[in-house]
DNA sequence: GTCTATATCAAGATAGAC
DNA sequence: GTCTATCTTGATATAGAC
């Protein structure tokens, strides 16, 4: 194991101290609201010397990004060896339930679909872009998977479930309901996980 | 039948065309990337003779809103006489299409949940209220006749089934996979449609 | 690396002439 | 109501001392 100075360790604490603050405020108030002055005081630290750490504003919103990846990729290796999760439709559902969980926590960064700067910088980022297909990879094996064993529907490309999925991650109908205040967080989830899965006919 | 004067026409013009202009911005680039120089720009106007028709630019996407409302409150209107679409469920699978169709189109306005300025502005605005409460109350009617003929899933509180159907509106998948370029819009639609209504689980 | 203070700029909104 | 020119503010980013 590599031996890491103090001072090395004073730096990566710093850093994740960061990341946390803007993990919090881009799930609280998105990318384009949040401004670096408002993380530079949840941290406790002034503005410029949150530039030290990063680049620009794109930089922080990219490693909050490559934060929540590693976490879920952290939730598919757990589940690859959870032997109650032993079909891969079980898997699906389960991640699902997680990132709802993360969301409504809190705690699920969410970038706008159109800003262009951000945009750029993602597909620059290669550690956020080498986790985003490690993760799409996983996740495209268990639901090609689930087709030929006959319990996802296999007459939808890999890739649409794939982005359906994703999708719930950020799906805004979780914080309507959440706002509204009349189910707790659980059944809010099982509620949409059931639309997302089993469809609102019947 | 009112009569109007030839300048009230003139001014309703411009007033249309300027919506119009805001609508396919906001569709574009979303509220926060639209920019009011631009929507002048687009108009072909100074952006001071934007302003003696709309307050500020929350009023500007507000109108917006307004348009888009009144367009679906006439599809709804035309569903309920088709004879094609008898059934509740049908007309609601239709009423999803189109949405799905006017974003693919690029005309389908889309604000960000948690601007809390335009928020303000929207609940304020009684013209945009009295619409959503109307269309919130047509589906909702649908939905519970769904419900209760067996074919919507009757576990599901109308809420959720009207939120879901709402966010089918702005659904980013339409956006990923329209950018991917594998699947012709119809297919796009097509496929979304089941997932919402049958669900990924077979 | 941290700080205070400041440069820079984009964008919402307005003044005032016509 | 329309225009040009300007005001004002908020936010990203940086300079320079310690």
């Amino acid at each position: 194991m590599t031996r890491v100075s103090f001072k090395t360790q004073m730096l990566r604490a710093r850093e994740e101290a960061i990341v946390a603050a803007v993990n919090r405020l881009l799930a609280e108030k998105g990318f384009d609201a949040m401004t670096v002055d408002a993380v530079a005081a949840e941290v406790g630290i002034a503005k410029a010397s949150l530039y030290k750490h990063f680049d620009s504003k794109e930089a922080l919103a990219a490693a909050a990004m490559i934060g929540v990846l590693d976490r879920a990729l952290a939730q598919v290796e757990m589940l690859a060896r959870d032997p109650a999760h032993a079909h891969e439709l079980d898997r699906l559902k389960a991640l699902a339930r997680w990132a709802m969980q993360v969301q409504l926590a809190g705690e699920m960064p969410s970038l706008p679909a159109q800003n262009s700067t951000l945009r750029a910088a993602l597909v620059a980022n290669k550690a956020y872009v080498d986790r985003l297909m490690q993760l799409s990879d996983l996740l495209g094996a268990w639901i090609v998977a689930g087709q030929q064993a006959g319990r996802l529907d296999a007459t939808l490309p890999p890739e649409v479930v794939l982005y359906t999925l994703f999708a719930k991650a950020c799906d805004p109908v979780l914080g309507l309901l959440k706002a509204g205040g009349n189910y707790p967080d659980e059944q809010i989830i099982e509620m949409l996980l059931a639309t997302c899965f089993r469809g609102l006919e019947r």
